[in-house]
DNA sequence: GTGATAAGTTAGCAT
DNA sequence: ATGCTAACTTATCAC
């Protein structure tokens, strides 16, 4: 898109249409108290001071509006940049539940096969053996179990 | 707020100004085609010709203004939809990665208790006990055990 | 009167 | 010619 260049510019910096009898700039009409501005239409026909006066609310309309335009776009760029911030935040809780879930199946994983290898070697709680004979044949004691045992889950109460 | 009844509005139907000269309504006139339009056209003068064209300009850019607007507006109202949708995969991933890291702690718990109690009941892999006896003493046998033994998670190789 | 905003008008651009 | 959109103007409302 090429750069507009509109002819309301020229008019609204009051380079067009020198105006009738106009003996105050825009800048100058719009920026006035209203004490000044009624010190300024002393000795002006009612038809003067008419067209003055709507020619200053017109202005003024004229940056309300523009003031406007400006507060629908920041708005709207606002409600964009929430928008991006909220989808970020979603990538970011989308890896980061990737991440813990994958720690939660390396757990489970390891948790599985710590049940699975106590179950496999059959280790079960046992009350301490009590030595029944205290001489030893090569490496080998006389041991006497009771015959409650539990599988360490069970032992622990965990599922 | 209340309702806004605009000068304007009456002036769009057609119900203020009823126009000298005026044959067609403002309705009639932005729905003919080109080729209605100028047959319409013979045998005004060139400055009614003008006129009317210009009329239906203005009213053509009348629809495309309140066409304008009203796509402003529902294309703001996306953006807050979309917003709200991620405020809600939001609000869901992160209940989801609570749950999860709450499983995650209760399994890190598991796995820690396991190791505890294996640790506290000095549960060791051993190689499988050799029967020296079979003659047994009221529940207890005579077995032979290898100096060699492993922790679980030494023998898993589990962290 | 001042400021805000919806609707309408105008200017300018693009097709 | 048609359609769109920024800027402007006008009509209205709230304060």
């Amino acid at each position: 898109m090429s750069k507009k260049i509109f002819l309301t510019q020229l008019k609204k910096e009051g380079k067009l249409f020198p105006a009738e009898g106009r003996h105050i700039s825009d800048d100058e009409l719009i920026n006035l108290t209203v004490k000044e501005l009624n010190r300024l239409l002393k000795g002006l026909t009612r038809d003067e001071v008419v067209k003055l006066k709507q020619r200053r609310r017109t202005l003024k309309n004229r940056g309300y509006a523009a003031n406007c335009r400006e507060k629908r776009l920041s708005q709207k760029e606002i409600l964009e940049s929430e928008k991006d911030k909220l989808k970020n935040e979603v990538d970011r809780l989308q890896r980061e539940n990737d991440v813990v879930k994958m720690e939660l199946s390396a757990l489970r994983s390891k948790c599985q096969a710590m049940d699975r290898f106590a179950t496999l070697h059959d280790i079960r709680v046992l009350p301490p053996p009590i030595i029944v004979s205290s001489a030893s044949h090569e490496n080998s004691v006389i041991v006497k179990t009771e015959p409650l045992s539990l599988t360490m889950s069970d032992a622990m109460s965990v599922s």
